[in-house]
DNA sequence: ATGAAAGCGCTAACAG
DNA sequence: CTGTTAGCGCTTTCAT
């Protein structure tokens, strides 16, 4: 027997000889109810061991007091910072916190956003893989914020990588490369599609020549094959989609017995954990991801605060951009010159590992 | 108007020109109804973008659709692993998966249990600090499974981590080393203690010292202070709680001019990720956390289906433990002669970092 | 096979 | 300040 013993605003009422709406009072509005009920009350509730029931409370009320947040994969590290301001933010406003992984897919995350849009208050939406169209529909049912996205209508926090991309080829072109190259990652990342528009403007501006390598998934497995395609456009220097891809290119360069930097600058995104002790340190742009994520979701509690006027596309939406900066650590240095024929012949086949925990 | 423009089951059985009662079978029990009528019924739902209101559905059936995750840290790569398994799991039985950080705090989580007791139908306890009386008391109220961490009465899945820290003396004791040291994790870690524990029983069985250093917050800026620690006990080895820990021993050791493993010895626990590509690659306990997390996921959706016969004590609670297994990699090797007098001294102040994404 | 009606536990107007 | 009265949207008997 599940419900069975579930101590409810009933009895609590009953022991304190009040009705039931006055229980209610008491325990949410205690300013409501004279001092003398309100003890009695909260006696009660305190020696029943009464705690409010979340679904018949959000039923009456309209409001469940959880938030949702979708992410394409749970497995990769930039999401674990998403995750962690997202929490923390959450935590703190007494939220409670409704993870969704999407596996990368559009139609999961459209499948789990619309069974959700009764369940819960709001949803921060990170790095989507819908469309605008499908973005806006729902976010006129249920009170959304994109993470490193921008919809019009739709308020979102984005991180601005791509400014960092820029600057880490004008850091690359003062080490003197002259051709670089820059490893994408999937071709529905609105994130990478910016990226890569970025890095295409500053290589013509600075003269130097871009390479552009992919589409790859985004993970550390990703990296031998962008190392490899790197080495083979003859670029002195790679850019990476993120850090993890970054890393698999680490890997797979030592494997090739090619040095970084000397052989090969290569450069990542976001630097997540692991990258300043990665072998070498791993330059990379520093992205203020967990404060991101702890943006968007008082972006989206306020909303909610406010009776979420949500709808429309004509107001402007609140937008939010957080600066990012490009950290310079041991894996990028000046260009050598070109490499040996037939070095990098690679000791080991390909690496297959792309989780950390098998 | 938050609740405006949300679609019921009253207007798809409205537009079905049937009853709501009828429509819910149609949508639920679809073999209880003709075919007739089921497809009027779906079809209405489609055209309206009918998706069941949660709430409402757990307040009549009882069961609420979500399982919850309780963590001390949601920080912790290690955790990392348990959010994985628990949400693949999850995402595929159709729950809706509930995040909770307690921030290692003891009364957080048992706040947090109060509150999600009639909001979720169970809850996965990882590593808990609350104390065997207070998780048995809430395990006769709601589902719950422990995850390293062994309650009478609970069932429960733990890593044998002990073990891998049993074997990991063997190594150490095989390579010459005399005096090893325990760099411990919190004190209220219940698997600490356990670790612990097995340490210095496998220790005096091998004839060698150990030297139990901590308790040290499980944190890689913990590691500075363990290391400085292990150094000064004139440890050749140490054995860090985990991986977090070790690397930033790794750290400190680098920055102290010490080699590894010449100069100490390093074994983590857990293989985060991370431990592969750190400098070197660090030596590890390697343990199956997103299997254990999906372990104790399936263990507790198990008893939900069986109707939850969830209290008592006397019967045997399932319990599974899994295996863990040593991974060497370059950061342990032979004891090697006593380190120089004044070697080491530190190049910098105290690494100040503990969390990857400032 | 379908409809009517009774709640699930709580909040939110209304009366007093 | 407190009690009464309606529901919130859905599932579930119970009749029909």
């Amino acid at each position: 027997m599940t419900g069975a013993g579930q101590v409810t605003l009933r009895d609590v009422a009953e022991r304190a000889g009040v009705a039931i709406s006055t229980a209610s009072r008491a325990l949410a509005n205690p300013g409501r109810v004279s001092a003398a009920t309100r003890e009695r009350v909260r006696a009660a509730a305190d020696e029943l061991g009464y705690s409010p029931g979340g679904p018949a409370r959000a039923l009456s009320s309209g409001r469940t007091g959880m938030i949702a947040l979708v992410v394409p994969d749970v497995t990769n590290p930039f999401y674990f910072g998403v995750i962690r301001g997202t929490q923390a933010q959450l935590r703190d406003r007494g939220y409670v916190h409704v993870l969704v992984d999407t596996e990368e897919s559009a139609d999961v995350e459209a499948a789990w956003l619309d069974r959700l849009q009764r369940s819960v208050d709001g949803a921060v939406l990170a790095a989507s893989r819908l469309s605008d169209a499908a973005i806006a529909a729902r976010a006129s049912r249920l009170p959304l914020v994109t993470l490193n996205r921008d919809v019009p209508g739709v308020p979102g926090v984005t991180l601005d990588t791509p400014g960092g991309v820029a600057h880490a080829l004008d850091h690359l072109a003062s080490l003197g490369h002259r051709r670089i190259a820059y490893a994408g990652g999937p071709p529905e990342s609105w994130s990478d599609a910016r990226r890569r528009r970025v890095a295409r403007a500053r290589a013509r501006r600075l003269g130097v020549e871009l390479v552009v390598l992919g589409p790859y998934a985004p993970l550390q497995a990703s990296g031998a094959a962008a190392a490899d395609a790197a080495v083979h456009a003859a670029a002195s220097a790679v850019v990476a989609f993120n850090d993890l891809m970054a890393i698999g290119i680490l890997a797979r360069l030592a494997d090739r017995g090619l040095a970084v930097p000397r052989d090969l600058s290569v450069v990542g995104c976001d630097d997540v954990f692991g990258a300043d002790f990665a072998h070498p340190p791993l330059t990379t742009i520093t992205a203020p991801v967990e404060r991101a994520g702890r943006a968007a979701t008082s972006m989206l509690l306020a909303r909610l605060d406010d009776g979420a006027p949500r709808v429309t596309g004509d107001d402007a939406a609140p937008r939010l951009a957080l600066p990012t900066h490009l950290t310079i650590r041991a894996s990028t240095g000046p260009a050598g010159g070109p490499l040996a024929a037939g070095a990098g012949e690679p000791r080991t086949p390909l690496p297959t590992r792309d989780q950390p925990n098998p």
